[in-house]
DNA sequence: TAGTGGTCTAGACCACCCT
DNA sequence: GGGTGGTCTAGACCACTAC
């Protein structure tokens, strides 16, 4: 019994040196909390806070009574930023502005009213935008808004503030889904970036939700060069 | 002072609700962790715990002394699993199997020793392995090994079992960089996944790290189609 | 059914940092 | 300096599930 590995954090770097060492190798079953608990001298608690979030890393498997195990081929997780796209591009240091394309608002095709899980009789905004960085085209934004989520919409400015931002701070989400792929550029989207037909693209679609209505649906096409890290 | 909200769960709820209800509008200091206590009849530590989870969705901004705030510009985070490239093709139904295309053992040029932060000196393992999904090609991997942190990796018969799975297995990384990106196939990657040259295809850049020392450095080039989901 | 993790509590002390 | 969140403790009860 070791004495004074007292904090949740000092505790899951011991776990992880044991694991990655392959004292404990995958599949190896684990102490109980309260075993480990009496080893490092700290109280059940702080071992359980730092045993659950290397679970909720993917490398520890936990289930009552079955006690924990280290995952045998470890699922892990990246944590990727989806801050303001504004924000993203003044964080390099460039300046940024957007241009509004299109702005009207009527019935979505039914293509859409079952991707936005909307009513086909329900009205959308429909938005199609470019955004800049040090006035070069860096982001074509297709969207869809739900008008019966944000009815406020319709009476704001978007061309002096984004519907990114403000929908951001309007009306939060509870949650999302985001999708990444590449294309090769179509001609409407090559002409929006001012790029080269069939250049390669990264496209993120998004949709977030509040509860269990939608508010909104885009399509981010960015210009050739475009990344996005992330650490695991 | 309501009864009985006492479940993290139910808390965190409840906070999100207001949040999202703009009852709380951005830039809002919210009550303390003692008054929130208080109010839902629960203990200060469940309330911490909920409110610890928004504040590391990036709903909330904490600090000592000076509150708790709603953050104006939410910098929201996706969680996107990472697992073993076998695993990922036989979710989805499909037969996986791979083919070495190259495995060999020296010097890496200066630029991935750099990028590998590997002594020039050192030795490493080059290997390009194709995967394929139902007998097509679905990724094309180039990667550099580490043969200080992993030696026994020589001695693997990598046709049999993949590297990638090999070292999720016997080498757990402490931590990694991924950085997903777009871009036209070269000539090389269009004859490995058998597409057409120039075609969109979709790049991660991944390099697992056990402390300080790099384990491995791969490029993974993913056959046109490929898409990665996640939620928020 | 018994053993394990999941969670809650009441209290305490501490670190940070705004005023 | 004082107020806030960060964390730890010792104990308790509960939920799930492997056996």
């Amino acid at each position: 019994m070791q004495t004074s590995v007292n904090s949740w954090r000092q505790v899951q770097e011991e776990l992880l040196r044991r694991i990655t060492s392959r004292d404990w190798p995958p599949g190896e079953l684990l102490p109980t909390e309260t075993e480990l608990a009496k080893e490092f001298g700290c109280a059940r608690a702080t071992v359980n806070r730092a045993m659950r979030e290397l679970a909720g890393a993917g490398l520890l498997d936990r289930r009552r009574k079955g006690g924990t195990r280290v995952v045998i081929n470890p699922v892990r997780k990246a944590t990727l930023d989806i801050p303001v796209i504004r924000a993203e591009v003044e964080q390099t240091g460039a300046r940024w502005h957007h241009e509004v394309l299109e702005r009207k608002i009527g019935k979505p095709p039914v293509s859409v009213a079952t991707q936005l899980a909307l009513d086909p009789e329900a009205h959308a905004m429909r938005l199609r935008c470019v955004h800049f960085a040090n006035r070069k085209p860096f982001l074509y934004e297709k969207r869809w808004i739900n008008l019966a989520i944000v009815p406020a919409i319709k009476a704001v400015d978007l061309t002096q503030v984004s519907a990114n931002e403000w929908l951001v701070q309007q009306a939060p989400f509870t949650h999302g889904q985001v999708a990444f792929s590449a294309k090769n550029a179509t001609t409407s989207e090559a002409r929006a970036l001012d790029i080269a037909v069939k250049s390669a693209v990264f496209v993120i679609d998004r949709s977030t939700f509040s509860g269990e209505q939608i508010i909104t649906s885009v399509t981010l096409t960015y210009a050739p060069g475009y990344t996005v890290h992330s650490t695991i």
